[in-house]
DNA sequence: TAACGCTATGTAATAATATAACATTTACAT
DNA sequence: ATGTAAATGTTATATTATTACATAGCGTTA
């Protein structure tokens, strides 16, 4: 379980955003739909998302540079992600499968490397897309 | 196997360049490394890039924005990437692992989704910078 | 050969994503 | 009240990637 955290002014009104959108978010939309409410650099908002990503609260879509609220609240604080990714509609949801993160996060290769993070996107059409 | 074929003036520069390379390169490195050979603009290196990816001699890693030539004989035309990453010295290097990339590229879940592509980055410390 | 389609190339401009550097403020534990 | 870590504000700039348009090469086939 993660520990609970405060959030700040900013962090807490790009968080907000974040979870309210059905897709993730590119960091200039999420500028420009919170400069009414005072944040107006870029930095401001790449601030906040580093923070949120720390703390497990979003995380980023690596292929899209887009972010993405936690959809998953067993999730070992951003260190073990995995992602559907829709090349068509470009949907994207977390998944959340237990044998999987627990497969990944147990891999071991030859290289003696221990792993203390992966990140898994997977593409594909979604089920609409598929039949359309 | 993957159809053999023949790379362009540009591909091949670009991709001779990576291939040589001990380590992953951005594209402006790339740019600059190969404006001697009459190369000038960052859209003659990203389409060769483009191409290089599609027909699978280089790989994309996500997480830096850096392209590494393929290491893995064997991989299924970049459908199918894993690669583990230092985080202290940046280290790259794609993981040929069947048991692996068997299990992925079987892996389904219950959204249904039929995936035909994946890429999963590893991260953690490299051997030379964990014991340091 | 000429016309076509496809791939690749060249060039300029610009869009989109992200960080550096510096000054100031807030939260809060001592 | 003071020290310190985290957060904020602001300007400028660096880095990554694409749009738009024009031209050239190359194989197929009419």
């Amino acid at each position: 379980m993660q520990k609970q955290q405060t959030l700040s002014r900013n962090q807490k009104i790009i968080f907000d955003l974040i979870d309210k959108s059905p897709e993730p978010m590119k960091a200039y939309s999420i500028l420009f739909n919170v400069q009414k409410k005072g944040i107006k650099a870029p930095l401001q908002v790449y601030r906040a998302l580093d923070k949120l990503i720390e703390i497990g609260k979003i995380h980023k879509i690596e292929s899209r540079n887009a972010f993405i609220a936690c959809q998953n609240s067993s999730c070992q604080i951003s260190k073990a992600t995995a992602f559907s990714i829709c090349e068509s509609c470009e949907n994207v949801s977390e998944i959340s499968n237990s044998k999987l993160s627990k497969y990944l996060s147990n891999f071991a290769d030859m290289s003696g490397m221990k792993y203390n993070k992966y990140n898994l996107e997977f593409f594909g059409l979604c089920k609409k897309c598929k039949s359309k």
